[in-house]
DNA sequence: CCCCAAACTTGATGTAGGATAAGAAATTAA
DNA sequence: TTAATTTCTTATCCTACATCAAGTTTGGGG
């Protein structure tokens, strides 16, 4: 099992005997989806954490008229969750789908509370990514606020560099918040943009 | 020293004994702020976490244009800091500013530390309550990228329905993220339907 | 109580990005 | 390889909201 890549994300902020880590897995389930599956659906209940060891996942909402809202992605590394859903198991908002084959780690909810009763560290372990995951939606909701389309789209390349070039376009766009159509348009005058810059 | 919010707050999440009450306690400083005062200014490293017992703060960015835009706002019984600076130990962006003469309670963050050592269920109490927030600015960043102006100001008032009428509108528009010029027409508007729904 | 700054409103005009449609290019499944 | 589906682009027109300007109301400090 690939449980090399949870465990150093993890030791990177707190410290576990090797008895700690081995309970800590032996707590995982591996997992494996096929592009365009679907993780989970709105209206089901979360019941797990899902770390990703390959592959890409998307977590997104359907507003009423059918558009789709990318809230986050979860590349190589990352966690995701239906956050809202997994805290007091209600039925969810949030759809997350495979965007290729993908190897994922399951940590269900009840498992994970038995982990802060055995290991109280991992309190404070997921209190830090639950942090750190705060600021960053702290920032993008300001960003929505007060950046333009492309400055948006400058802050995607940043946080998800792996990903630029792998992604279809429009799931991009549908993450920065603008049509398929206005993100093809602002690429275009990019370009020009550059060009200019470069005579 | 009015605590008893603060401690009835906590013990909704965690339980604590007499004691533990009073180490707690004996860990904050109250203080208090007049109307317009600031209590942290952008570029200031955010040393506190702030509980707000009575009055109401406002915490807010300046964008490049000299536009505000408010992250939140800490009426009373509610915790406000800049969490990226308290985390970091950075410099941040953010302004926290009193609308109205507030009393808080300061938490630092060394004794914040000090208290998840001290005594261990405030590490799931803060986490519990990150987690909250995280859910909440999850949902509203959703809400900027698919609803109108007019459905993100309702879910204002069902977010603060105590402010509704006690806070200046332009600082709603700025929540809501509007221009106060658009905010005035919107209302206008919502009251001419409003009338004809009642016809 | 009054005055002045701040907040609010209203109108005219401008613009970033959306809606619709339709064809071109790229992927996928078979 | 090909047919079918999805994705991407481009063009035209449209709308939610911004900007600018000017006047009105409000309310908090002296």
């Amino acid at each position: 099992m690939s449980t090399n890549l949870i465990i150093e994300s993890i030791t990177r902020h707190i410290r576990l005997s090797n008895e700690e880590k081995e309970h800590f897995i032996s707590l995982l389930q591996p997992k494996i989806y096929k592009r365009k599956d679907f993780i989970l659906e709105d209206g089901q209940v979360c019941k797990y954490s899902y770390f990703v060891t390959a592959g890409c996942l998307r977590g997104f909402t359907v507003d009423h008229n059918g558009f789709e809202h990318v809230l986050n992605f979860a590349p190589t590394g990352w966690w995701i969750a239906d956050m809202y859903s997994l805290l007091t198991q209600k039925p969810g908002i949030l759809n997350i789908e495979a965007l290729e084959n993908t190897e994922v780690l399951l940590l269900s909810k009840s498992r994970q509370e038995k982990l802060y009763h055995d290991i109280p560290q991992f309190e404070r372990f997921f209190r830090i990514i639950t942090e750190n995951s705060l600021v960053s939606y702290q920032q993008r909701l300001i960003d929505n606020l007060s950046l333009t389309a492309e400055e948006r789209y400058h802050n995607f390349c940043r946080r998800y560099p792996s990903l630029i070039n792998t992604l279809p376009k429009k799931q991009i766009a549908a993450y920065i918040g603008v049509t398929p159509e206005f993100f093809s348009r602002m690429q275009r005058q990019m370009l020009t943009k550059g060009k200019k810059q470069q005579d």
